[in-house]
DNA sequence: GTCAGTGCAAAAAATTTGCATTAAT
DNA sequence: ATTAATGCAAATTTTTTGCACTGAC
């Protein structure tokens, strides 16, 4: 890991977080994540989930329902596509979306800084399912 | 209120909610409800916010520290622009935003069923502030 | 008169804090 | 040696539940 290069020191219980997280087979809770690590304090899975968030290495989903989901992040910009089904979510980015937010923001005279994108309902596989 | 049209009673802490909510000068939590509400108990309050969420009169907004804020809706499907100065938010449509998430949507192979936007940044009275 | 709706207080989640201790650098 | 990071347990914060009671229809 490049915690050390920015700063921030490798102990175990962060390495041991950030193992789980690459092993955790979908979309996960912190309550997840704790069951997985008994070994490690609940302040510090939020407080390294926080710091992996700063990062952009763990992306935070809000779902419908006012509950949140964490997935290990590819890094860059982009948003979810989100099951309603089976509860995974997958990423894309979208540059003309991207530009439709920024000009709708200047529409306003709104001094954009960020914005999140969530879209909800059924992958491939469920909706698949659903429908046959 | 309308509420009674479509199988809902008409109730005394319903309306004073209601009340509360119209005369909200801005996105309030549930707790500035509470406070403004001394007679109405906890759960109603909750219960009414829910209630009104899918009556699409009232509007749950997540801010990026993951709190939320709930302002009364204009009703049709919308987007916000959250000020991250004053803490108000605006509404806003935009078509061609909608038909661009839906085409992302059919890219994936995903049944689109619905989509939450935010945008954050500083509204032009802040945003003009803070550059002056 | 019925039953949706309410209040209350307790329970359940979800997250944060304080602080003495541990261990990375 | 410093001091960032940890663990723990308690404190907050946010939302939900159970249930007897009230009041809208």
């Amino acid at each position: 890991m490049r915690l050390e290069t920015i700063g921030f020191r490798s102990t175990a219980p962060r390495r041991a977080v950030l193992q789980a997280i690459e092993r955790a087979p979908g979309p996960f809770t912190v309550e997840d994540l704790l069951g997985e690590l008994p070994g490690v304090g609940r302040a510090t899975v939020f407080r390294t989930i926080k710091l992996l968030q700063e990062l952009d290495l763990l992306c935070r989903v809000p779902l419908e329902d006012g509950s949140v989901r964490y997935q290990l992040s590819e890094g860059t910009h982009h948003h979810h596509l989100v099951c309603r089904a089976c509860g995974r979510f997958t990423e894309f980015a979208d540059l003309e979306l991207d530009t439709r937010i920024q000009e709708q923001a200047a529409q306003h005279g709104f001094h954009l800084q960020g914005h999140s994108l969530e879209l909800y309902g059924l992958c491939p596989e469920c909706g698949t399912a659903g429908v046959a």
